[in-house]
Formats: structure tokens, C-alpha cells, sequence
DNA sequence: AACTATTTATAAGA
DNA sequence: TTCTTATAAATAGTT
């Protein structure tokens, strides 16, 4: 018999605690179906007891309920993802998995690695394709190598000048301290920088320089 | 007030139904919030009214409830797939789309684009790798042409030797039918295929891919 | 939303 | 778990 109203908070008693999750989780399914029923409202009802065994309850199926509840996406601070969204994101994967795929295998063919499957016209149309990009490559790399020449000209050519100028200050001449003009080689024919050829170009140091 | 027994059908009036909507959902709101505190259990409890309205209790979270409850894979035909499996999902995605990032850039280098963000180092050993490829490729190529040489030399033999067959069994000689033996040249000079330099087969595209 | 006659839920005991 | 029973709680129909 119930004797007074009932108190609000965790029964003590395990066995008694038991019992009463027993009998309320039944009345707590009812109660859910009857409001389905009645009132043509989707339900969806989880209930684990402490021991995590699961009652449940859903109308028309926890699947649809737990769609909607993440459209609904209220009163959540997370969405709670499910199969569409997940779909997308497996298609994406497959999708992303073949473009891998193929540009790993482009790659593995420019550096001359797994040629087997490709026949003579494939593998011709591949040294175009890298004998244009070699070419490219070499025009940018020359492009660098003549600005920086020019750059490390215009640099000496200040540097010149204003040793002139310093020469200048202290009253004596640059020939009464230097005996030779080697300095001065090659600074001066700068404007033929245009006309340099691959062949003129330093291969060793310039290129550690350059960045 | 009640009388007799509650029918367990649909409310038919509308009115009378959002009525009775609104009291169950109230009480079964809260007896679901009641069972959670008396008896330890978890409760996920989501309702939906007939206009679409969304009402809800969950302890200690939905989340974790529908956490849970995928988990379980109780009742259900299909996986309902939550965040674990969805995050690793996106960070299969985040790797791939590097991994394509970078493969692209590798691509675009080696065609020839894009080639304003390396420096010259950067340049020289891409030149480098493209020219060891060049070099594989035209190893292959080469190795498919000789293949290709022997296999039509060697089928060129032996309709040498049927066709000789073939004249014996019609009573004339060869010469009998052809003037001169430009047919067999270079046919039984097979032998020295394997001598073939680079310097025998066709130029045109391999002088600039090879550097 | 408030009232109230009933039904329903349920705690305690078995 | 299930049944019983006394009592609290829920609630349909009305105002």
C-alpha cells in the first residue's frame, strides 16, 4: 500500500529498488504506447535498467524517431549524425579513395614506377606530357637564376659607388688602395644578362642561394 | 470526469486529442524523469507531437542514451551509427583530402604548374626525379620495342618457312614468284637486337623529357 | 486552466 | 517476478 507521497530521490533499498524499476519501466512502455495510440504522436522511449538491460519503446520505429530528433536538432549541443549524413561521408570516402588512387599511380608512372600495365602510346603520351613539364621547369629555373644574377649586380653596382663615395671622404683614390681591378669584373657588363644561357649559369653555389 | 474504461484508439476529436495530447505527455515526461531518479536507470525519452512539435527527456543525456543504444544493436535491423564511428570516418576523410592536397601539388609541379611557391632546390630535385623517371620510362619503352622487333621477326620466320612449304607443295621455287629478296632482309639478322642502342630509335620527344 | 469522478499506477507485503 | 491491496496519481469530460 502506498502510505504518504513518494519521496523523489534514489530508493535505498536495492532489492526494493529493484522491484520498483520493474514495475514502473512496464507502466512507463504503457503509458508511451497509449499516447502513440491515442493521441497519433511518434514516440520514441530508451530505458536501461542499472544492470544495462534495455526496454524500449518506438513509434514508428526508433529508426525514424532518432532520424527526425537529429533533424530536429534541438536542444542538442551536438549533432547527432546518422545514416544520410553518413552515407554522404562513405560516398565522399570512395570517392576521394579512387582519386587517390589514380594520382598515386600517375605519380608512380612520372617516376618511372609500376609501367607494366601501360602499353607503348600510353607511355609515349607520358613523356610529352613530362617533357612539356621538364621544359617548365627549366624556364622558371632559368627565370630565378637571371633575376638573381641581375639583383646581385645592382647590389655590387651600389656597393661601388658607395666605396667611391667613401674613397672619396677620406681623400684618397681607389687605385692608391687596391692594385688591381678585379672587383669591378663583370659588373659592368650587366645589361647582356638577358642573352645568358643555361650554360653560362654557375651550377654549384647559386643554387643553395636562391630560394 | 472518467467513465468506464479508457478506449485505446485514436482520440477522433482533434480538439479533445491535442487535450489529451498535451496531459499524457506531460505525466509521461515526467514518470519517465521519475524512474530515472528512484530507480539509477537511463532514460531517453523523445515524443513528437502530431504537429511535429518536438518534447524530450533524457538521463543523463540523449546523447549517451543513443550512444548506448547503437551499441546495444537491440531491435534494430540496421546500425544507427553515432559520433565514434562518424569520427573516425572524418578523420579518414581530413587524411585523404591531404594525402590529394599534396598529390595534386606533386602533379601540377611536375607538369609544369604551379611552380611559383619552390625554390630553385626545390626545382633541381624535381628535375632530378622527372628525369629519372624520363629515363625508366624510356627503358621500358625501348624494352617493348625490341620485345615487339623479335616477336614480329620471329612470326616473319616462320611465314618464311610455311610459305617456302607452300610453294614446294605447288612445284615452284621462291625465286620463281619474286624477283628479288627484299622480303627477307633484316629477318635473319635478329640475333643483334639486343645490341640496339638509344641512338636507333625515334628521337623526337625523348631529348627534352631526358635531361 | 481548474475541477472532479473515476480509472490507473504503484508501494508494501506476501 | 507476480499477486494483492490500500492509497497516491493520472486523467477524461466538463466548466
Amino acid at each position: 500500500m502506498v502510505r504518504g507521497k513518494v519521496h523523489m530521490e534514489k530508493v535505498q533499498d536495492p532489492v526494493n529498488r529493484r522491484v520498483t524499476f520493474c514495475k514502473r519501466k512496464t507502466c512507463l512502455l504503457k503509458k508511451g504506447k497509449e499516447l502513440s495510440t491515442l493521441c497519433d504522436a511518434e514516440i520514441g522511449l530508451i530505458i536501461f535498467s542499472p544492470t544495462g538491460k534495455l526496454y524500449e519503446f518506438a513509434s514508428p520505429s526508433m529508426r525514424r524517431i532518432m532520424k527526425k530528433y537529429q533533424k530536429f536538432g534541438a536542444s542538442m549541443g551536438r549533432h547527432i549524425p546518422l545514416d544520410e549524413h553518413l552515407e554522404m561521408l562513405r560516398l565522399e570516402v570512395e570517392n576521394m579513395r579512387k582519386r587517390i588512387t589514380f594520382l598515386e599511380k600517375t605519380y608512380k608512372h612520372m617516376i618511372g614506377e609500376d609501367l607494366e600495365s601501360s602499353n607503348f602510346k600510353e607511355l609515349q603520351c607520358l613523356e610529352k606530357q613530362m617533357s612539356l613539364g621538364a621544359r617548365r621547369i627549366w624556364t622558371r629555373k632559368e627565370k630565378m637564376s637571371l633575376e638573381h644574377i641581375r639583383s646581385l649586380k645592382m647590389k655590387a653596382k651600389s656597393l661601388i659607388v658607395e666605396n667611391a663615395n667613401l674613397f672619396k671622404k677620406i681623400g684618397r683614390s681607389r687605385t692608391e688602395c687596391y692594385l688591381n681591378n678585379d672587383i669591378m669584373e663583370g659588373v659592368n657588363s650587366s645589361l647582356e644578362t638577358d642573352a645568358v644561357t643555361q650554360q653560362d649559369l654557375p651550377q654549384t653555389n647559386l643554387n643553395l642561394a636562391l630560394s
